[in-house]
DNA sequence: CATGAATGAGATTTCATTCAT
DNA sequence: TATGAATGAAATCTCATTCAT
């Protein structure tokens, strides 16, 4: 399907990549012009849909791409022998502050599968999130530790809480950033401020 | 500003409403389009922008009428003698629900401020969404009985948690009946799985 | 439907239907360029859009519409009370090619829906040469006198016959005008040519 | 000109061939894609450009080449030595069915000669119309015994007539087929219904 | 001989907005 | 107030053809 772009030299393909990657992190889907692209690419208006049938397969191939390079990442920097939830958490709220951090396009870009309703790729969109909430979910938590939680405690439902929680607590810290319109994030005092939940719900939830 | 809308004939100006808010919400900012609302309307393109400058301005008229009704909905109804956080939750979300049921254009359109990434929009919506997410928070939980936590736990921080479990419940109770393309909520079911969670949270939580 | 249209002040309505058939007549419908159209009539592309939502819409209507002239023009002109198939015939072959001098434009243009094979129209024109057919049939040579036919012979047959015959002639007479590259015919030295097919045709099924 | 194709491997030089004459008969000169054409032969695009300097060279190369094998098939089939018009006809017609039952694109994609509109290909194919009708013709017809036919008529003209009553039933035929979706032909019946129309002329021109 | 990446003009269609009436 | 004709830039995508390798 895609073997054509693949074998092209890796300098161009980045071009093509960076600049997709930015017109629809930026934009959102139908926003996203695929004229800026080629402009921002350097490449003919032609080339791109030599490579990619349309707008649709682009953006699908781009969320591929991204995302796999963003698992091997956490799959490679997380320290897996810790089974700690709040551990666990602490280092993949850092990873994934980190990557943004560094790259804020790819990261928001990502993230825009939560919240992209172009009817086009919505479908598309729509099967992806489950499969990354759900097999995301057990990739990262499935081994933790759950004897340190109370007798007695529904712990599925402890977790999600925790889950909902953390997310929550990112979510609020990003928003704030971006009413800010900063850019620059100070991980540490983040992590110091996550640590005061993750106590609060340590005081609730665990022996 | 909207004052020549607002001297209009109500059956128009309802007219001209519910055609926007239709599209809007089926489509999101970018993606809908003017023509649609005035053919729905029944009124000519010119009376459109005669009303509302640009097509901005017609959304952001919109966001305001709806939310306000919204609110009202909402302080007519909820018991506020009941001070248990919980207690006030369960009567919010079931009034969420029975509104979505109700009408459920005006509340994803609603929603929609919280995914919006037209870039003509962002930045009002990102303001508007501070202002309903702290002064929100504010009206509906600003005076509940925190005597009955733990004496120890950070309350503030513990009503966060509480929060956040309740929308990312919400969140994924309407994710999972998109995804089963189900219109209809079983309501009942819903606040009794809710309750569950409030169980465990008041375990953890209160005295 | 095309109502928007034909309120429109007809001398531009003129401008866009002569600049359209222009095009389809010369280049058939998948080769016209609505770029061209809107050039030559001298009005903006939306303008066109906004009359007929797309080429295909435009294509029929025209083809409707000059059709119609085409019809009119046939039912006021000939000597109906004149009902020698050959003479009718003859009636009809010269307006037709009194029109083609006039207008060989459109008379190309309707012509070509025995020819167009752009699959977008071709069901349509399929259909409407069929209805062109037997009703175009039914209306021109529906009461002619079919008692000067010899005894025994197979009527219908020989009328379609003579149909055959003349269309034949017809054609052949314009491919060869197509081949030399005139414009100018010469209608009394075809008509004179025809009457002996005519003449042919008389000896062998009349009486 | 052609000498560098016709040197290629005659397996290649067959898949090219099937290719373009299957996307030029379904589609049209205008409308057949040289990407598809490529595709379908598992060349280069390079290739086919190699070959033939552009697409109407290869249209028009497409076009000697398949009318040859066609008319090489008739000489072969008829039975020569049979003088009567109308039995000549009844061979032909049956051959020219067959042909087309066998190879229904290579037929179509002779025939779109009459029809082919394209601006390129147009004055190519007027001329080539003429010879095919007048070369042929004489072919086809000129050694028919004309002795069977009544004294004092034009025999010349009452050939033509026979030719254009033949081609128009044999076009209203596949028009019938077309219109029913019909691929499948009953071509005796066909030849039985053809026959009527020959009693008709033979009543009124043979002695 | 053979490849296939690259071009870029041109295709149709949509859209928010304006303005003369 | 109200109309709706008019605009034209911008959108996505196609296509025959070239050329360096």
């Amino acid at each position: 399907m895609f073997a054509k772009f693949l074998n092209l030299n890796p300098e161009k393909q980045d071009r093509i990549l960076n600049a997709a990657l930015k017109e629809f992190a930026q934009k959102g889907y139908q926003n996203a012009s695929t004229n800026e692209i080629v402009k921002e690419a350097e490449i003919s208006k032609g080339l791109l849909f030599h490579y990619f049938k349309n707008k649709k397969d682009l953006y699908l191939f781009l969320h591929n791409h991204f995302l796999d390079i963003f698992m091997e990442e956490i799959h490679k920097k997380i320290n897996w022998s810790e089974k700690d939830i709040f551990e666990r958490y602490r280092d993949i709220a850092r990873l994934k502050f980190e990557v943004y951090q560094k790259y804020p396009e790819m990261f928001n870009f990502i993230k825009n599968v939560f919240t992209e309703d172009a009817a086009e790729v919505k479908v598309d969109m729509d099967r992806r999130k489950q499969e990354i909430l759900s097999k995301g979910y057990k990739d990262l938590f499935g081994d933790i530790d759950t004897s340190k939680f109370k007798e007695g405690i529904d712990v599925e439902r402890a977790i999600n809480i925790i889950f909902w929680t953390m997310e929550g607590f990112s979510n609020r810290y990003h928003n704030k950033l971006d009413a800010l319109q900063l850019e620059l994030i100070n991980i540490d005092e983040l992590i110091a401020e996550m640590e005061f939940y993750s106590e609060v719900l340590r005081q609730g939830f665990y022996k």
